[in-house]
DNA sequence: ATAATCTATAACACCTAGTATTACAGTACG
DNA sequence: CGTACTGTAATACTAGGTGTTATAGATTAT
């Protein structure tokens, strides 16, 4: 999986720590160690759906805008890397009974996967990561 | 994923087809629509786990070791895509209680997520998707 | 023996997706 | 205004996945 569904569950624990006041890209950008142009496009994906609110201008950044504990794994995966699961399948021969139907079964069973996974991802919140992180 | 399972996964459904005779890589290749070094790379890792067996020279090729309901995809996602689940971390900065964590977190919530893909994957054998395959 | 057909691998080239960087426009505040 | 931010497009870089070529070795038929 890409790193983006890394950095924005970052950011999102990092904003949950400063839950009182804006922080800059360059601040998140500093802690997960990438550049602050990349956490901008992954905030700026993170606001388009609600999660985060921001600012422009002289002390401006982001700020979390919902609840920790009713943001999900699931909905962050979601957002960053749907069917990120799914394995790649070459085009394959349509002469043959197997080329011809192999993506299709592999597809419907990595949708079933996915569901699963879900049900899994949905069980951890920003606020049980963050519980996690001061919990060695 | 890499389609290095599906690639794998092709192949053995396409020997279970012919449980009779040997399959060349040209045939299996040509079925999956990629290159024959790189199948032949896919099956060498398959023969050295048992799966199948193989026969140089004229007249020979590779064929099925095992019973089709007894090889399921979570064999094959083992040895082909272990650890793709596993989100990219960069690495992220010491100093911060985030950056210094992160990383121990969600790899520890993935080894879980890969667990429970396993229980899923259990259920499909490669009998299953050859029926599949059939079943439209 | 020798030729033909296959596996087994290494080595190299290519290509794509992920990532970093630069650049610049827009907004807010003092 | 000038400064400090976000927002986003465009470009460059890099690594991993993939395709291709080359070569050695095994087996069989003639």
């Amino acid at each position: 999986m890409n790193s983006d569904f890394t950095l924005a569950i970052h950011s999102l624990t990092y904003l949950a720590l400063q839950p009182d006041r804006m922080s800059t890209s360059d601040a998140i950008s500093e802690s997960a160690g990438v550049h602050a142009v990349r956490i901008r496009k992954v905030l700026s994906l993170l606001k388009k759906h609600g999660f985060i609110k921001s600012k422009e201008g002289l002390g401006g950044g982001f700020i979390f805008a919902r609840d920790l504990s009713e943001v999900n794994l699931w909905d962050i995966y979601k957002l960053t890397s749907e069917g990120a699961l799914q394995p790649k399948c070459p085009e394959s021969n349509e002469q043959c009974v197997v080329g011809a139907n192999m993506q299709r079964v592999l597809f419907n069973i990595f949708i079933g996967a996915e569901e699963h996974l879900g049900d899994y991802l949905k069980q951890y919140t920003i606020k049980d990561v963050l519980e996690l992180i001061y919990d060695k």
